[in-house]
DNA sequence: CCAATTTCGAACTGTTTGGTACGTTAATGG
DNA sequence: CCATTAACGTACCAAACAGTTCGAAATTGG
């Protein structure tokens, strides 16, 4: 158990801190993050405006907070998308549904609190975090790739690197789509076609399909 | 010549409409959407406060025309790098390496105008606009993949749909990246990877590669 | 030079916002 | 039962903000 054993001394408080702090997470999501008001998280949080500064600081502060708690919570679901134990393409198929999926929530007015309402920030540190938590899951799914070449799914010299960050890419991708309104059922058969897409083997460009060749060096 | 014979008749403008446009465009850029008032207009254009209103409506209504002007704008450049007399492969390179360059651009606090302000904007009108504006960009993409196949230069049976807007998806996660602060160079030679990966042929799985076949159906 | 027209610029108004001060309430501890 | 502690909620303040008003200035037409 967490529990202290001490009680706190004074008059307790109305609401449950991590409670509080998802209801936050929330108002970010449906408004964005300029688009909120102290006022805002006042209402949606049920907490009392001098509680919410002394508790959680500031709107940035509040926010980082957020958005830490959100980044390891979908960080975690993505995880155990992507290192069950599958074939490599159902997970990563899976980790693009779950991406999907979390984008096209009902009462998301402006859809991934991560992808789409925290870059818009402009704040260092929040796009310090930003690229570590991209970095983070690219290193998954390169991990992901490198299991899959140890157990013989994926050929040895496939370009981990630079699919993994292909996924995420194709992931943001699908994540702004889902922001613009683009249907959950068209963006869930085209994390199918990006799963695909990123496990095609390399190298064999079209030369020997088509009869033509135009006259060109195909790079290199 | 468009300009029109009879000359206004009261006090003339201190100002030239388009280029106001573009120095709006500036704003906009550096500071979101949200983020901008409009002093920081007033003060970014060059244009008296009241001028600002009688000449281009409210904040959403100049930043409306700003956006149509900057899509217009940008989409030409695009369709330029796309349609040039090249291979598909160097046309789709050109494209995502212009995508890159505008994104990475120094004075940008922000990044793209049309990937990374306007997203976040939560206008119905927008969102409209962003829509159509992306569905434009793959059908560009999806042209010049089939005149690709016109001149035998990509197989017959390739996904022109599917890959179009894969390469979007990507342009999208190499903008976003721009966005937090990845290199220009970085993104360059992912924007090379990213041309190969949409241009592999389709269907050869690994199967053959690798010497053992998980117990499992890929799919279907 | 004067009337008509249009823009300019400063100043104004009512509202919203972030942040805080203060008296009140609810608990603990002796 | 009173002192102490801590959170509560109302009410407040100063700054920022969107949008407008109004007189001065600059141009055309006669």
């Amino acid at each position: 158990m967490i529990q202290n054993s001490t009680k706190p001394r004074g008059r307790p408080r109305t609401f449950d801190e991590m409670e509080a702090l998802e209801k936050a997470t929330q108002v970010f999501w449906s408004k964005g993050y300029d688009g909120v008001t102290i006022d805002d998280l006042v209402a949606g949080m049920g907490v009392g405006r001098p509680s919410l500064y002394a508790v959680f600081g500031d709107k940035r502060t509040l926010f980082l907070r957020v958005l830490r708690a959100y980044a390891e919570k979908k960080g975690a679901h993505a995880a155990k998308a992507l290192l069950s134990p599958q074939a490599v393409r159902a997970s990563l198929a899976g980790f693009l549904r779950y991406i999907v999926e979390s984008a096209t929530e009902e009462g998301s007015a402006v859809g991934c609190l991560l992808e789409c309402v925290a870059p818009l920030v402009d704040d260092a540190e929040v796009r310090q975090f930003l690229r570590n938590a991209a970095a983070g899951a690219a290193a998954m799914v390169e991990r992901r790739f490198r299991d899959g070449i140890s157990a013989g799914e994926i050929p040895s010299d496939f370009p981990v690197a630079v699919r993994a960050s292909q996924v995420i890419d194709l992931s943001k991708g699908l994540t702004m789509r889902a922001q613009m309104g683009t249907p959950r059922k068209t963006l869930l058969k085209d994390a199918e076609e990006a799963a695909d897409l990123v496990l095609l083997p390399r190298g064999t460009r079209h030369g020997p399909s088509g009869s033509a060749r135009k006259a060109r060096t195909v790079r290199g």
